[in-house]
DNA sequence: CAGATTTGTCTATTGATATAGACGACTATA
DNA sequence: TATAGTCGTCTATATCAATAGACAAATCTG
């Protein structure tokens, strides 16, 4: 049984993790995604110092500069200090684990993984359904429904960003339940609904937009998890329609016993 | 509230979705995602012809020539077809949903999406259970276990790609039955296991690497949807750890009521 | 302190990426 | 059979990505 990755003549380095060139990626942005990788398993360990670079070249295969580049940005992005003379660092964690499930809820769901959770509101608004979010909520396409739009943060670092939509006839003023309470579960409360479930998930993964950018604080070439999700009541009746986006180099998502 | 998105300066027509330039990853693996995401989404109807490459270029901020470079990775891909003084049709149907739940089945799954489904088994082996293969079968690191590459294809294109291991003492010639029956259910059930859950699966996303592009017919640059699971018979006991990878642009991940 | 190790900066060169413009080839339609 | 619309190809240019080599600056160790 032929193994196509062996490829003609070429040589394989047992520690080389496999490079694409010429791919529309460049080698830097590849590369940092594998030492991000690399720490969220836990090959590189916090607090410690990564392999030099020379090293690092070696291992992947490209030259010192292009590792460079790739250090840079892992740099600017909060996730590695360099240190003239003494090394290069690991400060960020591993990936954090969110948890999906019936009965997922962003408060308890991180609980253990980060000291500091909170939910911000961004914007909220009133509009008019578009086609997957009636469907979604079982609305006519077009009656008004409000729309809030939060992010999730984990010890200062954004770990989601999300849309949720609500009937507005039914939900009226949760935007100002959320920007209070700061918690979907305690604003559906203040109508009454005190569980809710995960009727259904969607998930996918792309490249981060523009706005994935900003909202999230990546670097670009990231990629986002996106998940499209409805919540019901016990009974049956959805109340909630939402889109998630979550940094792919952050988080994992941990489909729990539904 | 300022918006970080609009760059100062620069003409946003309202059409535009955002690009990221100097990213780490080209206009064209960019442009190619949103095509990709459109089709997806059902924005360009399959069989139907895309906007013409003028008006890709003007829709995305960018030179024909660019959207060209996309369109002829989609090509090549087998997405799209382009046709001289036509326009460019849409081949490929909208992403598959494949279905993630406690009693995930390959075979069961892509039913009505898919009109050809199967498994393939590319290769087998007998391993020392690693770190983590150990603990997700509550096995002692270094057991031995039985290793299965598998490549799930639904109408002749590759969807997935997995590799699963099993406690060798107790399923040995579970590669044999494989290789015959062509299903993880039935190879099972082969020792006595007819029904099995999910236990926990863990989900995130990175960039292709050389062997996801070789074994799933991907271009450079495309994104992998990756689980991590354990399986468990109804009593509780693990009986299979396996990492499936998924490619993104063909696939998503259906979360079903477990 | 001397030497080794490691990150930081500089110059130079090559190839891939992106823009720009022009024109040819093919198709559909009035 | 014109003409317009669309994809295919070519040339040229500018910028980014990657390689290569050299040396400076900071840190650690013996």
């Amino acid at each position: 049984m032929d193994d196509k990755r062996q490829k003609a003549g070429q040589f394989m380095a047992v520690t080389a993790d496999s490079i694409e060139r010429r791919s529309g990626v460049s080698l830097w942005r590849q590369i940092a995604d594998k030492i991000l990788h690399a720490i969220a398993s836990g090959d590189f360990a916090e607090n410690e110092a990564l392999p030099p670079e020379v090293a690092l070249a070696e291992r992947y295969g490209v030259n010192r500069h292009t590792v460079r580049s790739a250090i840079s940005a892992l740099v600017q992005e909060g996730i590695l200090r360099a240190e003239q003379g003494r090394g290069t660092f690991v400060l960020s964690r591993k990936r954090l684990s969110y948890p999906i499930g019936a009965r997922t809820r962003f408060s308890t769901g991180l609980q253990g993984q980060a000291s500091e959770r909170h939910i911000v509101l961004l914007a909220s608004s009133v509009e008019q359904a578009s086609q997957r979010v009636a469907k979604g909520l079982g609305l006519a396409k077009g009656a008004e429904v409000i729309r809030l739009e939060t992010r999730g943060e984990a010890d200062g670092r954004p770990v989601s960003r999300a849309a949720a939509w609500f009937d507005a006839s039914r939900f009226t003023g949760i935007d100002a339940a959320m920007a209070e309470t700061g918690s979907i579960t305690a604003s559906l409360a203040r109508f009454g609904i005190d569980d809710y479930l995960m009727q259904s998930t969607v998930l996918s993964a792309r490249h981060a937009d523009a706005a994935d950018l900003a909202d999230l604080e990546l670097q670009p070439g990231a990629i986002v998890l996106v998940t499209v999700a409805v919540n019901i009541t016990p009974d049956g009746q959805p109340i909630q329609f939402s889109e998630s986006r979550f940094p792919a180099e952050r988080i994992e998502l941990k489909l729990s016993a539904l």
